[in-house]
DNA sequence: GATGAATGAGTATTCATTCAT
DNA sequence: AATGAATGAATACTCATTCAT
């Protein structure tokens, strides 16, 4: 019995329907690595295993592949977790942690965060896709910080600070973990490697500590 | 009457002196916007007045003139004002934040900031100078910044926290700015600009806060 | 019915196949012709009816094909009779002019004499193809003619000369012949070409009466 | 007193005069080393001590260059010895074997002996240049050989060859040596270097010996 | 005359894209 | 659908030639 319930397909059918999904997947690897023009198409092919003209039957073009490799990895990191953060227990400052921590892992931590060091690389050369990656991925990761830091304002547990430059406080060290885990990282010593969880565990408590009211015993 | 004293060079000699720094410029701002493979070396000359030819005249190669436009704009910043640092009168926080503001006037606010966009992008590429820029940017950076949180906490102005990780709650806002500036920033509307002396302001105080000692009183 | 026996290949493939043949055909035309340097890579697609991008679908660089032209060309076409030699009947004498019209009509006489007057020409800028050429072609041919004119010293049919300076009175004439083919042959009227087999025939035979005993009547 | 009674000029002047000799020498040295295409003006400009557009002052074109360095270098080397060979002394024999070795001495061995190899290389480049060489050197030369041959067989000293063909006998192992020496020479051990002067001798009285009549006892 | 900085036409080489099989 | 041979536009780099000083 198959307990997903879903039709098993012949092995040599699933692998022809993955196709996209492999190229996608080695293309994302590549650009991350070298960036657009220094990725050579035939070298994506390769990795997915097929020839440079199969490329090109799901891709129209180079270009084209790369605007696919940015979609399909953009995912909504915030906004999924929003859901759960509806039945977080607890104060507005352990609210933030938790947030920044699971935008780490389900995003920062994963093979699609390479997408923001490719974006910010590639900006200027694909500014509708920077600002595609503005209004689907930061715009609601902003909304949803905005959010937790007005009511947390509002309900007197922070400080009535400009919400819109807490904001980049919040989400400046995510984005500068991810950049720097796709670009000096790989060049870094062992030993100095940044830490991810533990950096973002104690720069979230600072800024709690920071964005508090001071306590009145 | 020549005012200056100086001997005036010729026309042609005046020029010539000029030739490499006017290069550079020209290929910072097209190496940083377009990234290093998509610049073109006609470009750049074109760009500084001259034709492919002389470009050659002082790099030998385009790879040459990448490293030569690297080394040329790594300045150093914090070190710099490492002298006017021994000078400052106040508590350790408004220190930080002096310091935090002054990279970002000497440094983030230039036009040599693109190198570190640069860096970021190309790090995989040329991993010789994404070293060499760690060795001689953001390792003394990291160093000044680590002496001034050594002393807060030693002194009892600061908490006693993981001084490795509180670097990078002071400097990945830095090189964020740094990075949104060169890259999503010309994308942006310019109602959603980030205003960087205002988030460093901000930044820094809530970092202050929340690093130091609850306030006995 | 197929009367070779032999599979058809498709157009494509035998085509494919015979590509680098083609390229070296055109090639070895071309660097005889007017030197390394002054070949362009593209004529030389161009007379193989390809285009330039296909020529490097085989030889790397014009360099690699240079050294492709001058290796598949270099043949051996002493060493070739070495076998047939063994079954001459007749004098010494006789041998040397046979072996010296076998080499004309082996390879002075083909296109691929064309390599020793590329030889000789690049030699400087080329010296390990000298090397390879000394080492392939001219060793290997001294070497037959050493033995021929030590065995005929020996059985008191020749003189006892110097031998490693009567081998150059061997194949003097013949490089002489081939360079003279490939460069100033084309420059000179009909009426004043060298006819090469009668002009071996009889320096042959000039050179064996030299180095005959004097008949003892 | 200046033995020579010719003015003598100020060191400058004459090394002003000297400028196209010396740009005429050293690119007699690069066109044979290199050849035509691969030897760049520049080269020639320095090793002649002068910048490159010194060279352009006294040759319009490269290509001028190259001519005025044949025309320059190409001298008469037999038809010096010409007026000589009237007071030998000798039998034809002898003549020979001491017009090969002038030819060697006055010409195979000096520098300007580089210019037939260049001819050789270049000649299908230079058509108009190899026609003057074989104008001015080569027919004057086979000219004087041809004069002697015919006189030693009506003499009845030689025997009646074809006197065209055994004219290549003669020229052969000289042009041979030149170019050996500009092209494979310099790549060889030196233990194999070809001795010029003992070839030249034996390969003469190997010919002369092979020309003479029968020895009547 | 002499210089050497500047030029730009020319060439080797790369690589996205096409298409016959 | 898949292949990979073929293409040719694009680009780094060279070098003979010019010309202002």
């Amino acid at each position: 019995m198959n307990p997903t319930d879903l039709p098993v397909p012949h092995k040599r059918e699933r692998r022809k329907q993955d196709r996209p999904g492999e190229l996608l997947d080695a293309a994302l690897d590549l650009f991350v690595e070298k960036g657009f023009a220094a990725t050579r198409v035939e070298e994506v092919a390769a990795r997915a295993g097929v020839s440079k003209g199969t490329l090109f039957l799901y891709f129209p073009s180079k270009e084209d592949l790369f605007k696919a490799v940015v979609r399909e990895n953009v995912v909504h990191p915030v906004t999924q977790g929003a859901g759960e953060m509806a039945h977080f227990k607890g104060t507005s400052g352990e609210l933030l942690e938790w947030m920044m921590l699971q935008w780490w892992h389900r995003y920062g931590a994963t093979k699609a965060s390479g997408i923001s060091k490719l974006i910010m690389s590639e900006a200027t050369n694909f500014p509708e896709l920077a600002a595609f990656y503005r209004q689907e991925v930061i715009e609601p990761g902003q909304a949803l910080v905005r959010t937790v830091l007005q009511r947390a304002i509002a309900q007197g547990e922070f400080r009535p600070v400009d919400v819109e430059l807490a904001l980049h406080s919040v989400m400046a060290p995510l984005l500068f973990l991810v950049m720097w885990k796709h670009s000096m990282g790989p060049c870094c010593p062992v030993s100095e490697q940044i830490k991810p969880e533990q950096f973002i565990t104690q720069h979230a408590q600072l800024l709690v500590r920071g964005l508090s009211l001071p306590q009145t015993p």
